[in-house]
DNA sequence: ACGCAGTGCGTTAGCGCTAACATTCATGCA
DNA sequence: TGCATGAATGTTAGCGCTAACGCACTGCGT
């Protein structure tokens, strides 16, 4: 007998791989990747045999060797600036459920001052990045923006309110949404209803406070006061302040996020209030806040998880496209809302 | 003139690559690849002039092809529970810097039943995934726990309590923090010191008050008065209600977290208490709320994306190692607290 | 009878990178 | 002089997967 074949000198890295699906099926792996992809032609009988292999073999395609075999991995870079931290976390796992789905990569920088924006920019174009997602606030950011049309990045803005052309962006109707908020209001009998606006310096504040306004109106009302705030818990107490300490009350406060409502129902109760039976409280975004708070906060939803989904969708089709050649316009999505109510806003 | 010579069927998928940085250094591929790792016997001269390179063609290497080589891509899977959504993402950073580093791939899961968890659980195993990290509070799941290893999936535990040898963990010192803590509101000159104490069935929640009771002990005191909670916010209203009250109030409350504190210091307010000239209220984790709270929180910092790091680290040094056949034992670290004075405690 | 289009699959050549072995060229030393 | 020694670099063979093309075979019109 002579020596064993002695073969493996390269392990075995994964579990099942296509080729170990397309043995047992006896086809070429070729075949196999055709049915994963659901693409090309493959005779109906053969494709319901593999998938059944498939799933029996609990096989699970590499993404990272599709990638590098197909489109070459695509690296999404992502600025942040702690926001709300729920809402960061709802859109990283959007981010991450479709991104892990396509064996990309992401690469994440925080950016809490304008200085970092410029560092996280060259940073991200030092890392080969083929594109970037910007969820608010960063979206509305000019530096922002400017920096990477400079570096020639595509952008993906999230939540913005901007209605440029010819900028990717996945949009929230705030408008509408703070419109139909309004109109809730209205509907439960509140006329002396007051608005704590968001970051000024923010577009979709200003649409939302927008909103507001035109729905007042389209009922014949004004606002009962207007306080000035910036999103922040801290801006909210000073806000509530302002307009629970005037002369005559509003019913009703509508603020631009459930930050800042929450903020309202505390001096509200510090105040002696009731909410919502002295005062109807109403917030946007539908954060974790808005279940935390006390009472429970009736507001805007928005559809963070989904959003991040169809940013980084928009984005991957932008930059395969651009790459393939042709140069791919610019499109929107635009997300749905959806009013909340729960127990801080009640009938006058 | 005969036909152009047409090559390119197959586009340039990335920027620069490996090859590219070769070509231009005059050497092989191989000896750049071995200069990116920093090992192999490469001349001193050679290496600095390919790092050189490097730099100048702004040339970073592919996490996927190199994972595909090397390593094989490892799986990584995450199951969490919405637990404070600022956590999560904090956590999530720390999960997704690490991971972006090596080009592995990572897995999210939402369990939030016992029935979610079975699911996710044989999700995970579908998918192929090498080993899983557990943040809290499911590192203290039983369930997931047994059926993870049922599956024979290795796990890493994130600011767990429980002491088990042979499981993988990054923890907190939750005992010696709410000593810390504790020590903290006692050299303000506290004495009845009551406490709202965590979720019983997580051992952390435990840990904690059991630091709080050493603490009061070893300065001679008993605690004022120990109200449950279960780290909700509601629970800290609850809880928040008993304590202020009753007949004696305490001059101080440490909450087992920060979501209760907010509660507390809510009802405080409430009750027309100020904070902390009335009432100190501490909480812990350090969460965002801490600061968009009002007064803004002494608590404690929890390294939160340090942990995270740590816990991909470990978990991905395991999974190698028990591929290469070694059975790698099980280890664990211990992460650095810090208590954060803010406003919210106040000497009496 | 011939061409030609359309199916259903297989073959080949990589994607960007690294492990393992191979080669080259100076040394040292008996 | 001969040759093991080892340092610096190159070659080859993949990792798991897909794009692009190839090839046999069927059906159909003329």
């Amino acid at each position: 007998m002579s020596r064993a074949p002695e073969k493996p000198q390269r392990r075995r890295l994964q579990g099942v791989t296509i080729a170990d699906v397309a043995a047992r099926a006896g086809v070429s792996i070729m075949t196999v990747s055709r049915v994963i992809n659901g693409e090309g032609r493959v005779s109906d009988e053969t494709r319901a045999r593999i998938g059944e292999i498939i799933r029996e073999m609990n096989y699970a395609p590499s993404p990272a060797a599709r990638g590098l075999a197909s489109a070459g991995v695509t690296r999404i870079g992502l600025l942040y600036t702690n926001p709300s931290g729920a809402y960061l976390s709802e859109f990283l796992i959007g981010v991450m459920d479709e991104i892990s789905r396509t064996g990309d990569h992401l690469l994440l920088h925080r950016c809490d001052s304008p200085e970092a924006i410029d560092a996280a920019v060259s940073k991200l174009a030092e890392e080969g990045v083929d594109g970037v997602v910007l969820p608010p606030p960063l979206c509305d950011s000019e530096r922002a923006l400017d920096l990477l049309a400079k570096a020639g990045k595509p952008v993906v803005a999230v939540a913005t309110a901007r209605e440029d052309e010819g900028v990717l962006a996945v949009r929230l109707d705030d408008y509408a949404a703070a419109r139909t908020m309004t109109e809730h209001l209205l509907a439960l009998g509140h006329r002396k209803v007051a608005f704590v606006t968001g970051d000024a310096a923010q577009l979709a504040a200003q649409r939302r406070l927008a909103g507001f306004r035109d729905a007042l109106a389209a009922a014949g009302l004004e606002p009962h006061a207007v306080a000035e705030g910036d999103y922040s818990y801290r801006s909210g107490i000073e806000a509530a302040i302002g307009l629970l300490d005037a002369d005559e009350r509003p019913t009703a406060i509508f603020a631009a996020n459930d930050d800042m409502a929450s903020a309202v129902m505390s001096i509200a109760h510090r105040r002696g209030l009731d909410v919502p039976g002295d005062l109807s409280v109403v917030g946007f975004d539908d954060s974790l806040l808005a279940v935390t708070s006390w009472p429970e906060l009736t507001t805007i939803h928005q559809p963070i998880g989904e959003m991040a989904r169809l940013a980084i969708e928009l984005l991957l089709r932008h930059v395969r496209a651009r790459r393939a050649g042709g140069e791919a316009g610019a499109s929107s999505l635009q997300a749905d809302y959806r009013l909340v109510v729960r127990e801080s806003a009640a009938a006058l």
